[in-house]
DNA sequence: TAACTAAGTCCGTTCAGATTC
DNA sequence: GGAATCTGAACGGACTTAGTT
């Protein structure tokens, strides 16, 4: 932070530069046209009020000049900025990647920046992201908070009348807070439902520790299905983050009696279930049924194929994008079908 | 951008927000602590000439009220951004994700946003990116460039003496213009190595077409790794994007005589090489051998497994982040090293 | 000398007012 | 006199220089 960039040290070895002339300002592109700052300035917004010769001049100067206006002064200005912020929970999931593609994609044509932070499962450094976004003033947030959205309280209270989007959460923060996220209760049921057709008794869910938990829909769903299927629901919560889900999953695993399947809420995770399963020496698919959650393009590479629920990662991020935009509002869920490949397959009959 | 944020509508049902308090500024606190914008200024960004009993009265305005410097002011007044910018050539590839993540998190430590972009392969997307960041007034550049580069002599015009880094790019812009990636060489040598060990004789390099590569020293080498073993270079070159990949593959595998290995640049793109195995149900590993590079996490878990060049990727992040920061200089050939798998074997004895 | 303040600066935007036909 | 053009000056919020007590 202590380095000046405005002072272009010549590097040894260069020609010193020649008394490089500064970037064109609203001031420079005036007097070049002989006219005011304001009327350059309406002219280059498209304001009315100039006449077509003047506006002609004004254009002309202003590409000669290679005139660019400085969106910081700009922004400072009006007290809007062209930027929306975006946090995530985590950032190594591919499917946070999409996300954040199909908001830059439709941000994009709008000449919108997004500006993406990844808050790595913590509630801290969430609140950092926020207060940092807030102090940028940044126009809007989408968010993928985590646990039930405790901090998220703080960003309106920073910037009230901000746009805000949640993403994959079922916390309810308000009429004027719409969700975007994939049908998370059906997404469950044609996991369950699927798991029940091929034979499966005992299924394991596996989802974040209460505190971190952001999807308590899911989870309610589980229960649900398991007792109108008269079946024990098997919760196996963990850190989403890599190892721990190994951890977690081995132990459930070595549990007696063992689930024979397992629910994840998402591809990532179950990369991690894959690894427990090596470690334990179970074959996935014939010891352990495996149905992952958003289809990532890995997924059907793997070693066996993976079921999962797939979604449109990116038409999320676009929809997302689209509320923070004011073009669209209220809630929306995304369709998931259900892509069953190798590692889902009939429990071994138990002994 | 027609959206006002400044306007916090009330939520139909909510009761009216009590004229909510505007944000404190600068002035706010040096009036509620009595004396000059001027000193509060000095007192909160700790300079001398502020005697200890002001300077903590000051200190205590801030925080009783809520005091957060605004951003965009400051940076608008000193000239520095505590912003930097990533441009990356496609943010799909979970390789870029975790340069990203390794970038953000050696900047989280400093106070320093960075600003994520994708060009998609496309110069124009590049240019518009580095326009856009010019006109944020964006402190300095990470850019892993489409093809030779061209595009960030425009950012070098547009903030000269502003620090410029190059990220998996073997063109050299200039002794100011540090590198940071793996080192290509040797990941094209061992790759190289391994398949000839395994008796392997016609093997294909998947790169991208002239334009738009930017790893032109690892053609280079493998066109040399070639002659010295007095085998024929089989150079397949395809836009490194999802179905074009494919379909090269595809027909460079149907041509006569047919590479018995493969060679990508990224085991994302190695993922769809896999896919045009199974189109033409070649079976990896027996009829086919593919090497990939960066070992993402789910290379170990394809069927099958990826043998692959390991790199860290974070590492590199951190690198580029660091010369940003002028924390150091020069070239960043990180280290790499060859994973096994089982997608490499011995080809079958030809006919 | 130490402590403090007034006023100018960064650069666009915008409003009230002035000029022209 | 009214509409169409155009300009001066204030403004956003923090930093910084020159100058005051």
């Amino acid at each position: 932070m202590d380095d000046d960039i405005s002072a272009p040290a010549a590097q040894p070895g260069e020609t010193a530069v020649p008394a490089l002339r500064r970037r064109a300002t609203l001031k420079t592109v005036a007097h070049a046209a002989g006219v005011s700052p304001a009327l350059a300035s309406f002219a280059l917004n498209g304001k009315p009020g100039v006449s077509p010769e003047k506006r002609e001049e004004i254009l002309r100067a202003a590409r000669e000049l290679g005139y660019q206006p400085d969106t910081l002064a700009r922004e400072l200005r009006t007290g809007k900025t062209a930027v929306h912020g975006l946090i995530v929970r985590n950032i190594a999931n591919p499917y946070f990647n999409d996300v954040l593609a199909g908001m830059q994609e439709a941000a994009f044509e709008h000449d919108i920046t997004v500006l993406a932070m990844d808050s790595e499962y913590s509630e801290d450094r969430e609140r950092r992201h926020i207060r940092h976004l807030a102090a940028r003033r940044v126009n809007s947030l989408a968010i993928a908070p985590v646990g039930s959205a405790h901090v998220v309280q703080e960003w309106l209270t920073l910037r009230p009348g901000a746009r805000t989007v949640l993403i994959n959460s079922s916390t309810h923060l308000g009429p004027g807070i719409p969700r975007v996220s994939p049908d998370g209760g059906r997404a469950v049921t044609m996991a369950f439902e699927h798991l029940r057709a091929l034979g499966h008794q005992r299924i394991g869910f596996l989802t974040a520790p209460e505190a971190l938990r952001s999807d308590e829909d899911r989870l309610t769903r589980f229960v649900e299905l398991c007792r109108e299927a008269r079946a024990e629901p098997v919760v196996i919560s963990a850190e989403l983050q890599g190892a721990a889900i190994t951890t977690a999953i081995v132990s459930a695993l070595r549990s007696r009696p063992a689930p024979t399947a397992i629910i994840t809420n998402s591809d990532f995770a179950a990369h991690y279930v894959y690894m427990a399963a090596h470690e334990l020496e179970l074959r996935i698919g014939d010891d352990l049924s495996i149905v992952g959650h958003d289809d990532l393009p890995t997924s059907q590479l793997l070693n066996p194929s993976l079921t999962t629920i797939a979604v449109d990662r990116r038409r999320l991020g676009r929809e997302a994008f689209r509320r923070l935009f004011g073009a669209a509002d209220g809630d929306y869920h995304g369709g998931v079908s259900l892509v069953a490949r190798d590692s889902t397959r009939p429990p071994r009959p138990q002994p």
